[in-house]
DNA sequence: ATGGCAGAAGCATTCTGA
């Protein structure tokens, strides 16, 4: 089962290349983030064409996250207020469209756009701050359910120096400050683990190329989407990968996609084997 | 310290992102 993130910054000016990725690399679940448009003109016709079910939560201009999956999405929880009383969520935090939770074959998924917050010092860094704490609410909510969980998309956060490609350049500031790591820290717990770094522990992988100073042709990235799986679903992972070749794309996103795959195969042979060894008592 | 680049809104230029 393969489950991919992708922060296309505007789904309509990236239709044709997340339409081609998705029928070249045919994915069962493709999560999007800052999709940049109302839900009243998001183009899921585009998806349903190619036999894919779609689900989003958006709005004009800014943010907005998708899911789009082979299978049927069930049990949609849209915002903070997915799992939290709507008491708990400040009214700006419930205005930006940056979260977005699905059911697809027992397994929750996840989505999120976790805001920037520009730099240290700004009312936006504030934002980040209890946009991460809220998220941190939610999941001890959302675990309640003991749902194998994937917890997904670009989360603004390089976790470790390895993430970045001159860690003392950006020690410190937004997206590798102390405070942000903490706190992602503490939302992912022991619960869940970077897809990723399971078989990858160098530097020098990135998803993220800013569009200036000729980042991308220098390889002067970051790596800040993240694919986190629970911890009941680590014995079925069995890749976690950059799609950098997304990056070289005419008029790209300034994100590529990542993507893990999980293979139920395992369990079902290792469940076949318990029966026999039942059967032969 | 500032701007580089890209997209949306909307038609000149500003706001936002990372």
């Amino acid at each position: 089962m393969l489950i991919a993130s992708w922060n296309v910054n505007s789904i309509r000016s990236r239709l044709s290349q997340v339409i081609k990725w998705l029928e070249d690399n045919q994915p069962e679940v493709l999560c999007l983030q800052e999709t940049k448009v109302s839900d009243k003109d998001f183009p899921y016709k585009n998806f349903e064409d190619i036999g894919y079910d779609v689900n989003f939560y958006g709005q004009k201009s800014y943010n907005g996250v998708a899911v789009i999956s082979k299978e049927k999405i069930e049990d949609v929880r849209y915002g903070f207020a997915g799992e939290l009383n709507k008491l708990e969520i400040s009214e700006e935090l419930h205005f930006q469209k940056r979260i977005l939770s699905v059911l697809i074959n027992g397994i929750r998924i996840i989505n999120v756009y976790v805001p920037n917050g520009s730099s240290l010092n700004s009312n936006k860094f504030d934002y980040k701050v209890n946009w991460l704490a809220m998220l941190n609410k939610y999941l001890v909510k959302q675990s309640n359910r003991e749902e194998p969980t994937c917890l997904l998309g670009d989360f603004n956060i390089a976790l470790n120096d390895n993430d970045i490609h001159a860690p003392d350049k950006y020690r410190g500031s937004i997206m590798a400050s102390e405070i942000e790591r903490k706190m992602l820290r503490k939302v992912l717990g022991s619960r869940f683990k970077d897809s990723f770094r399971v078989f990858e522990k160098f530097s020098g992988h990135w998803s993220w190329w800013d569009y200036r100073n000729n980042s991308f042709e220098l390889n002067k990235g970051w790596r800040i989407d993240h694919i986190y799986i629970s911890n009941n679903l680590l014995s079925n992972l069995k890749s976690s990968v950059i799609e950098r070749s997304q990056r070289e794309n005419n008029q790209p996103s300034d994100h590529a996609p990542v993507m893990i795959n999980l293979d139920f195969q395992k369990n079902l042979i290792e469940f076949e084997e318990e029966d026999d060894d039942i059967f032969n008592l």
